[in-house]
DNA sequence: CTCAAACTGTTAGTGACTAACAGGACGATA
DNA sequence: TATCGTCCTGTTAGTCACTAACAGTTTGAG
């Protein structure tokens, strides 16, 4: 989808992208994000390393580039302007992540899923993508609002927004960091709104009618986390 | 307070790492981060840029390092065990803000407050300080979980408990992004209070009886933010 | 007083990242 | 087809954060 019609100067600037980042990822897979320098990634990738400068800023973008921000920003804004924030934010990125992993919620290993697990392994336990991440969360963040708010000077309105849409990506981020501990074996969608109704007390699974029931993912958040939570401690 | 006690080394230690972090401030504040080097802040202490890097492991360092998170931790275990998860953890957050920064919400400058302000508007027009600072606030949200699940090894309430302070976090970095881009003038646990307010829609201001109503709280969101309006464009 | 541990400075080195210059490939135009 | 401006790439030299290793000094306990 979406690849032809630019020049070709255009694509093969996308193919020397994925050519570079690809190499990045399948050596800090072998030998671990620190290990590996630039200039391996370089010299594997048969460019130089001012090239791979020149189409990733930092060697961090090598792992966190992807393009979610936009498409999650479109999707939120198109949402019923009724719904409360919470609802609204929420379900953007429970119905994102299941159309971006792929219709089904299957085993089977689609490369977008294996992509997505990589990177997150990555981004987990190195300190320095770890803390990047999180700064492309808060860019995330910044998208939500900017989609939200597209005309809307009222400051208090504002605030909520954020306030919303920073809970919401921060209970994202925990069915994400556990999807990732377990190797992708759970079902995202279904992790991201156990997530959000623990968070918030809500539903947010299905948009109407719950045919699907608990699945994959009610497993390993355990049932469809409805109730809020009395501490245990 | 708890100044003595020590041996001389370590108060010579904790006064070191105060005098260079505070010449590292005042340059950060005269010329900006980036444009301040190490050797230009150890020049400045009077000490060697190796002295520097044995108090503080990175240049961030020099900015993010404050002992909040054993605080926060012990505090949000002493709580009731009853309470939902997430007025407990929201709570604490709230209380510890007003002791941190003073009894007092008034305008009067408190050292610990101006320190934290200065902080505040590095972090967050500084990427690279911003990054690590939503790293150290998930290290935050690591103790809270760690304070919280001392012998608990339900991996479903880890769940939740994660979920809980990870939303908690996300409210209250919302309430200090505005309020440092409010020079302080508004009253930040009330603030606090108001950002998981508009998240979970619950009352976060006084621990029992709010006589106090939404004063504090509702007026510092809405009211004081007069130049918070150019983030909507 | 003696000695181990801690603190500091110096030196040399790695690696991410930038600026500046030069050569070659692309794409539109005469 | 030939020309020319633009984009892409490689090379070089340099800055800066950060580390490792060695040496000299100070501190505190026996």
């Amino acid at each position: 989808m979406s690849e032809g019609g630019q020049s070709l100067r255009e694509r093969r600037r996308v193919e020397t992208q994925r050519m570079i980042q690809a190499h990045a990822m399948r050596l800090f897979a072998e030998h671990g994000y620190d290990a590996t320098t630039v200039n391996q990634i370089a010299h594997a990738a048969g460019v130089s390393s001012m090239t791979v400068y020149r189409h990733f800023p930092t060697k961090e973008d090598l792992v966190l580039h992807d393009g979610y921000d936009p498409l999650i920003a479109s999707r939120v804004a198109a949402r019923p302007a009724g719904e409360p924030l919470v609802r609204r934010i929420g379900r953007t990125l429970v119905e994102t992540t299941r159309d971006v992993l792929g219709p089904a919620a299957g085993d089977r290993p689609s490369p977008e899923r294996e992509l997505l697990l990589a990177r997150l392994r990555l981004m987990i336990d190195t300190p320095a993508l770890r803390a990047r991440h999180l700064d492309s969360q808060y860019a995330t963040q910044r998208a939500i609002v900017g989609a939200l708010l597209g005309e809307a000077p009222d400051p208090e309105a504002e605030f909520r927004v954020w306030v919303a849409a920073g809970a919401c990506l921060a209970a994202m981020h925990v069915a994400l960091t556990r999807w990732a501990r377990e190797d992708g074996r759970a079902d995202l969608p279904g992790l991201i709104a156990a997530a959000l109704g623990a968070a918030f007390g809500e539903e947010f699974g299905r948009d109407s009618g719950g045919e699907l029931g608990e699945g994959a993912g009610g497993d390993a958040a355990g049932g469809s986390g409805r109730d809020a939570g009395e501490a245990a401690g």
